[in-house]
DNA sequence: CGCGAGCTTGATGCCGATCAATGCATGTGG
DNA sequence: CCACATGCATTGATCGGCATCAAGCTCGCG
């Protein structure tokens, strides 16, 4: 159902929390380890998602939560007249569906932009009075938290920036999320297209097509296609805080 | 009765919040008499704000959240290079101080726009796993999805919206959240200053003025310093959706 | 190989930023 | 009570950045 392969089952097995890889960025992080293991109670299997396709859509009923475990997703706001907004870009170890919580119904489409796989936080996993939810109400506070944070840093740049500031404070968020994870800080490979990267930031794609020659031109970067190499990384933060036109 | 007098106390004395006039529309939505009561048992007393007064500043530790009793607040987000941006405005039955759960420090400046009082929900009832820390955590999860919610609307006009439309959108969007307070949904006073709705909006003072003369001159509106008449929601709605420039 | 999605580049025009001046309301001190 | 200062709002003139429209270009894929 969410894959293209048709031997693909709709789950695969578990992985524990407390085995993952991914342990100290994504919902364990900084518990005890008898905190983790009332979380791994309430985390089940992994779910795939193939590239292109949704996890969930605007609308569609909440029933759990999911971290991103690999891979790379895009969430979509739209507004009741159609025009569509990217609201964000998830990797491994951040959630999606948080916006679903107060209406119970998600507020946005979650799309992979890679082939993927997600674990599933059923929802009744919150409900429960148990010291397993209590645990995980406190994680996910904070992981809103976060992401409200993030948010405001968005808008300060959707309403305050000029497009090349925007782009190289885009990039730079990029490569020091990707370094977290353990990827080079400076060369990645940017995973969505350059009008879903306008959507995000505000511009049309033209005009990042642009903004991204004009980087390069003045060597803080080199771009081929969905290729990234980062020059300068101390030009590239003196452009985002407006040194340049 | 505000900080600005010599005499006046620090905290006054509290008002439940199962006798709150805000009850439907603050934390205790949707709860029972019984987690009501627990819930009771967490919030301290009130707590006056003179306008022009920081209820918390950005970088300030966080020891507690808040929720306005009445008056009037905005919230700034500053960069690291000085700029800033009102990232949001509160109203009685709103929350101040969410985007602080995270990194234990208030990420922006919280200041009253009137002489305002707030409510004290000590971040320690938070931390204990008592029945009312569940009930608690259950309804800050609502609010902070809802926040989210509302800042992916603001980015969805940031990101795409001329002045027009985004002036429009905001209006109603006071008038509806002033209406649910049981105010006239028509007629309102705006009580932030034409720079400050700029600064939300992602637009200078003179484009939100020149935009306000233009709406009214379309009929849409009645504007008179900080006074504001709605006369034509419909078409407004249609303004904000895009119809005309 | 040829098609199509995505990317780049160019020419033009418009919206809103910017600079500058005036108007209006409130408050303060003489 | 008036004169003046101050903060906020409006209006005008000009300019620049980005959207828009319109071709080409590149690359992966059937």
């Amino acid at each position: 159902m969410s894959t293209q392969h048709p031997f693909a089952a709709p789950e695969l097995g578990k992985v524990p929390c407390s085995g993952c890889r991914l342990r100290a960025l994504c919902l364990p992080a900084n518990l005890s380890n008898w905190e983790l293991a009332q979380l791994d109670a309430l985390v089940n299997a992994q779910r795939p998602v193939a590239r292109g396709q949704s996890l969930f859509r605007a609308g569609d009923r909440f029933d759990s939560l999911y971290a991103v475990r690999t891979g790379f997703f895009k969430t979509c706001a739209t507004a009741e007249d159609g025009r569509e907004q990217v609201t964000g870009f998830q990797m491994p170890g951040d959630l999606l569906g948080l916006a679903a919580l107060d209406a119970g119904r998600h507020a946005v489409d979650a799309v992979a932009l890679e082939d993927a796989q997600v674990c599933v936080i059923p929802f009744d996993s919150l409900e429960a009075p148990s010291p397993g939810a209590h645990v995980l109400q406190r994680q996910l506070l904070k992981a809103m938290s976060r992401l409200i944070v993030r948010d405001h840093g968005v808008m300060l740049l959707l309403g305050s920036m000029r497009a090349g500031q925007r782009l190289a404070a885009f990039l730079l968020n990029l490569a020091q999320r990707l370094q977290a994870l353990g990827y080079s800080g400076s060369a990645l490979v940017l995973r969505m297209t350059r009008e879903e990267i306008g959507s995000y930031l505000g511009m049309k794609e033209e005009t990042v097509s642009r903004t991204f020659t004009g980087l390069q031109e003045q060597g803080l970067l080199e771009v081929r296609q969905r290729e990234l190499r980062i020059l300068d990384v101390a030009g590239l933060q003196r452009r985002a805080s407006g040194d340049v036109g």
